[in-house]
DNA sequence: TCAATAGTTCAAGTATTGTTGAATTATTAT
DNA sequence: ATAATAATTCAACAATACTTGAACTATTGA
């Protein structure tokens, strides 16, 4: 699951283009590491459980987050490999191969 | 129009999220600062061209690609900075602020 | 064992999105 | 002027996505 496809990408790109759900990543993407419950994600975004679980599920298909069951709890993480996957996708093959002026913020985004 | 708010990176989400829209964003990425004419993109992506036209204005309304008349033809690029500030938005403040694990590949991927 | 907690799944309704073909505007060439 | 080309807009239909509330499964603690 190294490189990015295009209905990979589309579908990634569908599950974070939605307001829950981009909020729900990216509070992942802050957590790092420690993740966050399904019950702690939906206190911060306000969601109701069964709405929260349908975006979950839309971000774990897409492999942009994966959970991790501990006792009655689950973990959900970003996962970051794939989302690097995505953003590499996103500008590949830029500018027909020549350098161009554009220098990618992304580079300082993480780490 | 410098950071992107959420609003601003779920519209560029949602415009990148659909398979023939991807394409041609893919395609105006790769055309770099020569960028293409809608009836190019159209025979490029094999696509009716009120199809397209829905779509690039889509693409347009979100900022990831800008319009230039030139006689009867219209020119497409690209608009990496708001690309790239949406990449930004979306690992912002990683894994709390801490160093983590993650090297960006998307460090790479253009220029 | 029984009740409470954590989370998911399902069905129903509403809203949004994508496609098609016809009509419209603007520009160029004969 | 007229016809052809480039591109857009619009209306109608089909398909998908989001929200809500109720029902369900699994785990923990009294």
């Amino acid at each position: 699951m190294n490189q990015t496809s295009e209905s990979q990408a589309v579908e990634a790109l569908a599950a974070l283009a939605q307001a829950q759900r981009l909020r729900a990543f990216r509070a992942l993407v802050v957590a790092g590491a420690e993740g966050l419950t399904p019950s702690a994600l939906a206190a911060l975004l306000q969601l109701a459980p069964s709405a929260l679980s349908f975006h979950l599920k839309a971000l774990s298909h897409a492999g942009l987050v994966s959970a991790q069951a501990s006792g009655r709890n689950l973990i959900y993480r970003a996962e970051f490999a794939r989302m690097n996957n995505l953003l590499t996708y996103l500008t590949q093959d830029c500018c027909q191969g020549q350098s161009c002026a554009v220098v990618p913020e992304a580079a300082k985004a993480c780490c």
